[in-house]
Order: C-alpha cells, then structure tokens, then sequence
DNA sequence: CGTGAAGTTGATGCTTCTCAAGCGAAGTGG
DNA sequence: CCACTTCGCTTGAGAAGCATCAACTTCACG
C-alpha cells in the first residue's frame, strides 16, 4: 500500500461524486485535504479486514472494490459493490469493529478520514450529513434486497441476478456490449452465493440460451430482458 | 386500522426512545404533533405493502412488527425485527415504493409523518438527522450481518442464531428465563430462512441437548453461551 | 366436546455442494 | 523457442442437506 503519494487537494480533484467535494464548504474541504490520508493500493489488497477497529471512514477516489464476509472453511460472501464515489466503513461512533472485509477489485485509490473529523463534519454540515443519511437509506434498501434474493431464489435466479447487479454498477460497453468489469468464476459465485462449478454451468446454459456470451472471463449481454426475466417475480412493481 | 383514536401530544407521550421526541426542539415537536397521524392496528395487520408508494415514515409508539419480504408461491423472508422507539419505512425522497411488507406482531400503535415534514425536519435540525444517520448505519450493518448468515449458516446454526436475534431483540423475563415474545413456528422458520417443520426438528433437537425448552410457542433459554457457540465462528472477534 | 388450525415426525426426492479428473491458457526457465 | 508447471475453468458423478409431502397428534376455541 502506497500512502499519500497521490494525495491531492480536494478542490484540485476531479472526482465530482465525492461527498465531501460536493457537499462541504471550500473551508471545510480545505480542513479535510489537510488531514485526509490518500491510499494506493493494488488489485486484490485489503482497505480493511473484519474485526480491525473502526477509525474513520473511506471515500473511493478512483477504481473499484468489493466488501465480503469471510467465515473460516467457508465460501465468501460478497455483500455489496463499490466504486468511483463511493463510501466503505460506514460504523457509528465508539469503540466498534469492521463487520466485513473490503478488497481492491482494481487498482484503487481512496480517501481516509477519522472518525473525530467525520462526526465533526456532520455535526456542523447538515447537508452533508443529510446527504450521507440519503445514501445510506439507499443501500440498506438495497442490501436487504440483495439478502431477499440469497434467501429464495434458487442457483439459477441467483447467478442471472448477479450479472445484472454487476450491469448496473458497472454498465457495458456499448459497442461490444462486454460488461466493464471482468470477475473470476469464484467472484461470481461469492457475489451470486453459490459455488464455481455452479456458475460455470449456468452460464455454459445461459450461453445455449442466447442470453449472455463467454469470452474467456468477459461476459457479453445479448438479451438483458431474458435475464431479467429469470428473476422478475422477485422485482418491486 | 384506527387512526387518531390514540393520538397524544408528542410533548405528553411516555416513549422515550422515540427519535421525534429526543432530538426535536419543543417548536418542532409542536409541529409534529399537529401534522402526524397516529394508528393503531391489530396483530398481524400491515402497516405498508411491498410496492407502495412511500409518502413518509412511520415511529413505532407501542408494540412490534416484522419487515418481511414476500414472493408468490415462496415462503416469507423476515428481513428485521422491530420495536418501540423503532423507525419503519426507512427510503429515499422522490417516487419510491416499498420494497418489503411491515406487519404488526402484536397490537400496535405508530405514528406517521409525511416526507415533506420529514425531510423538512432532516434539513432544518442537524442533530435529528445525525442520529438518524447512525441508526440507519447500524441497521446497514446488522442486515449486512443476517445476510452473510443467510448465505453461510445451514438449519442448525440459522435456527440458533434466530433465537439469539430474538433474546437481542425482545428479552427474556429474568424469572422464567422465557422470551418475551413468542411466534409460530412459521415466523420462526420466516426468520431462520427455512421450513417450519426444520424448526420442529431442531428444536426438539436443542432441548435435546438442554439448550432451550419448549412450552407450547414459548421458548426458555437454559444455555445461551450453548446456543452462541453453535454460531460463533461467524461471530466478529 | 367437536372441529379446524398448528405442530410433530417420518419418508422421499430434488437441488446443489463437493470431489475428482481433464483441459486449456498463461507464465517460467532452460 | 519449446517443454514444464501452474492456475483457473469445465464437466461429470456421487453425496449430503434440506424442502416437501403425508400422516398423525396436539392445541385452541367456540
């Protein structure tokens, strides 16, 4: 992990869906480029592990990562995805520790700030915290939908569910309508909740049924509607 | 469903945990009294349905509910628990529909109040949204919890870990050592994500093995630390 | 005391995890 | 430049866990 390297001041940073860009005051961002800490990390390295003590929170400036579970002897469990914009360790206050791990799926530079300087900032920035309030609204819907789909779909539903989550964090190319992330068979299982050889299966079947292509690791989306279909009892109207 | 037939003063009302009540200024309180709406429903009655509108947000005043999701022709999901002084209906602004069902588990009294005041009040009292802002990410983190134990734990340790959720959530009465809630095995099966009869098997597995005993739908906890140890590799150090 | 709902228990079959073997691509060193 | 090794992917077969079905019992309530 390389620290501050590439730390650069706020208002001289062009990531536009940062928080604390959008939100705080040219006084606080100044306060904040001060004492913010700007990590560069390589594909596959941890952000934080379970357990470590929570010490503040991290905004992703470039790149992207995943957060999961890990349980001795077991498959791990991809809780959510993030990227450019986003925010890890969301924790309350006091003596609390990481629930999950997060990991660099792509090289990956984030922002730290501590907790006293977070909660400051919220105290005193009602915008802010507002807004943070909205996102994470947000991704508690979103986790606890997520958590509906591992309960009752079945491998099928799932793996076809987790193609399309992965559609809407990291969209396609529209030209050769490859998705813009690749992932190992086992990611893809960790993130559908199944097994390697499951995902292997179902996408040599959804491949039969004209819905997706396989180039090596790249996933083309042919019919985005038939996969939707597989899973729409269980969308919202 | 009544409506207003119970409804009090916030200035007079005796929960204290409600977030209205502890972080609102008199002022505001007023205003809150004035433009809620209170209902009390009977048991197992909906308070909102997967799919509809979200006009604003509910505070639990008296009593219990599930937030339970529901697919046709599967069996129910209960995504969380929740209580007096406990916050339903948590989503964005703008035109938003439920994604889960909340239903009374007891006779239950809340109070309403529309996205517009409730919105207006985030913008206007930092420290309400403050705390709203840590419940939501304790809550984040929690069902990010229940689902890594969805997606890792067979029967056995789903069962216990929705016992301990329950004595988390509801007590026990320190004489009887009994819950002090009860449900079907239904619920229960709801709760663990998986079939009532699996609930029978294991429960009569547990008193087995002197961890809990049965009297009729009451559960008593003989052997908690039994209990946690069926799930503690899950457990964060 | 009778009726229907809920709970229990056993038997069966399906889904999916796991194990194992084979394959292919990519990287390494002679 | 070519064997050699390694790693991830694929495919098949077997096993295990769990859902489902069915029959029976107990409980709740009028």
């Amino acid at each position: 992990m390389i620290i501050n390297k590439n730390k650069i001041e706020c208002e001289k940073c062009d990531n536009n869906e940062c928080a604390l860009k959008r939100y705080c005051t040219s006084q606080e961002l100044t306060l904040v480029s001060l004492n913010k800490t700007t990590s560069t990390l390589k594909k596959n390295n941890h952000i934080f592990r379970e357990g470590d003590f929570v010490h503040g929170i991290y905004f992703i400036q470039n790149g992207a990562a995943k957060v999961i579970s890990d349980t001795l002897n077991k498959r791990q469990q991809i809780v959510r995805l993030s990227k450019t914009g986003g925010i890890l360790g969301y924790r309350a206050l006091g003596k609390v520790k990481y629930y999950f791990n997060a990991v660099a799926l792509t090289d990956l530079t984030v922002c730290f700030i501590d907790n006293e300087l977070y909660h400051n900032l919220c105290k005193s920035n009602n915008q802010l915290t507002y807004h943070l309030m909205l996102q994470y609204a947000y991704e508690l819907g979103r986790t606890g939908l997520r958590m509906k789909y591992q309960s009752q779909m079945n491998s099928r539903e799932k793996i076809a569910e987790a193609i399309i989550y992965l559609n809407e964090v990291f969209g396609t190319n529209p030209e050769t309508k490859k998705l813009n992330m690749s992932f190992s068979r086992q990611d893809l299982a960790d993130l559908a909740g199944t097994a390697p050889e499951q995902i292997s299966r179902q996408i040599a079947e959804f491949e039969k049924e004209r819905l997706i292509r396989k180039h090596k690791r790249e996933i083309e989306l042919n019919n985005l509607e038939g996969l939707q279909n597989i899973v729409q009892e269980y969308k919202i109207n």
